[in-house]
DNA sequence: ATATTTGTTCGTAAATAAACGAACATAATG
DNA sequence: CATTATGTTCGTTTATTTACGAACAAATAT
């Protein structure tokens, strides 16, 4: 059961984190959200040009990479940073640029 | 020809080398070029456990996005970071996670 | 009770990504 | 010149991503 490891935990779980930044409406969303706290998605949809389901599906990624958490705030939701992911994802791949 | 721009350029280079680095693949070769300098695709091969063909798409795409750049040494070929593109893409990358 | 607001989910289509082996190219070696 | 070593490209398959509008769900407002 013995299996060598060529790539780690670490690297795959960067990967997952940097594919998730991988695309421009999510860099911006995430971009506001490393700026102001939080956002409503609603705002979102105003601001950026893409159909509100388009938008959704985003949102949903950067959830399911742990990036961002959303709350209910009826009849709205209210996004921020996860922050323990947030920093997960700052170390490992501000790791990758030094030295 | 007005176009108010939503998104920036940085957003868009930022999406751009996060999805380049948006595999544990890519993200292992990546490692490798900061800590040692250079490599040889050959090395990779032995090392990673996909054919010789997909390493050969996973280097292209580094390629592409700017993050690496191959050098002929025949009948191998020396790989090492772009720097100033590293550069850049840690910037853009670091920026995202400050303040 | 109905209508409105706010998002998600579904169904679909088109594009891109990921992986493999086979075939090909190129240059060094025998 | 034939062989070997090293990579890339091609053709193919499968999976994932991106995007949209329509339909749906949930809660508030009228």
């Amino acid at each position: 059961m013995s299996e060598v490891q060529i790539i780690t935990e670490e690297q795959k779980k960067a990967a997952r984190y940097a594919k998730a930044m991988g695309h421009p409406i999510r860099i911006y969303v995430l971009n506001l959200l490393s700026k102001q706290s939080c956002c409503y998605s609603g705002d979102l949809t105003d601001e950026l040009p893409v159909a509100k389901s388009t938008l959704s599906q985003h949102l949903k990624e950067l959830k399911e990479a742990g990036l961002i958490q959303g709350e209910i705030e009826a009849p709205k939701i209210k996004y921020c940073l996860n922050k323990d992911n947030w920093e997960e994802a700052k170390k490992l791949l501000s790791n990758m640029f030094d030295s």
